[in-house]
DNA sequence: AAAGACTACTGTGGAAAGCAGAGTACTCCG
DNA sequence: CGGAGTACTCTGCTTTCCACAGTAGTCTTT
């Protein structure tokens, strides 16, 4: 099975979630998301998702300069954002609901 | 969030799980994913999948007249099949897990 | 018997998204 | 000065889901 193809569609959520968190420029979106456990995921696929964000109004953003190499564009989530990220957990959450109950993995919310 | 794109990849691992079961015609299997929480899957996805596992050798064929319609493509797991249906679900479980550490949803395999 | 509904499958073409690869550019270290 | 690490952009390829169209069989209804 090829984890690129899983990527399809949650990769929106996932960069929600962690620029949610705290605002984040791409090369750091990526290093949190490879060392949450998707560590074969390619660059131009986060640059990609960020920027798409950014194109459909649920992302802001900002340059920053740094001392330590090439500039930084940051993006900061938004109320749109939030309700997005608010929606797609739902539909994230009932479609692996689905797919535990086909493979038969029981699995609960526990929280 | 779009759910035909998060399809994208598990189709394959959700039909063989169900051909696992027992052995489906497309139709059928079509009404068994529905019936699992997939309602809104297309029907050219279920049938596009089978073709597709049948020809990378996950998948047996054969062939019954119905009284009840037109005749059924029946599909059955092999071997082959079976080692993808297991790496596959190894696969989805760190993937899921990941997304939920992500989204801070807590699941726990429960049995 | 014609019309429609349901069953069952095939084939084509389109769209979305992840990604490889190439290119640009800045900083720091040896 | 060259290499490594950081940081981003752009182009084009590939995979996969799906809408749509077409074929064809059975059964029911009018």
């Amino acid at each position: 099975m090829d984890v690129s193809q899983l990527l399809k569609g949650v990769l929106d959520v996932a960069v929600l979630a962690v620029v949610k968190d705290e605002d984040g420029y791409g090369y750091d979106v990526l290093r949190r998301l490879r060392a949450a456990g998707f560590d074969e995921i390619g660059d131009a696929s986060v640059y990609g998702t960020l920027r798409r964000l950014y194109l459909n109004g649920s992302l802001t953003s900002y340059v920053v300069p740094s001392d330590e190499g090439p500039h930084r564009k940051y993006y900061a989530i938004n109320d749109a954002g939030r309700t997005v990220l608010e929606e797609s957990i739902k539909t994230w959450r009932g479609f692996a609901d689905s797919i535990d109950q086909v493979l038969k993995l029981n699995r609960e919310v526990a929280a």
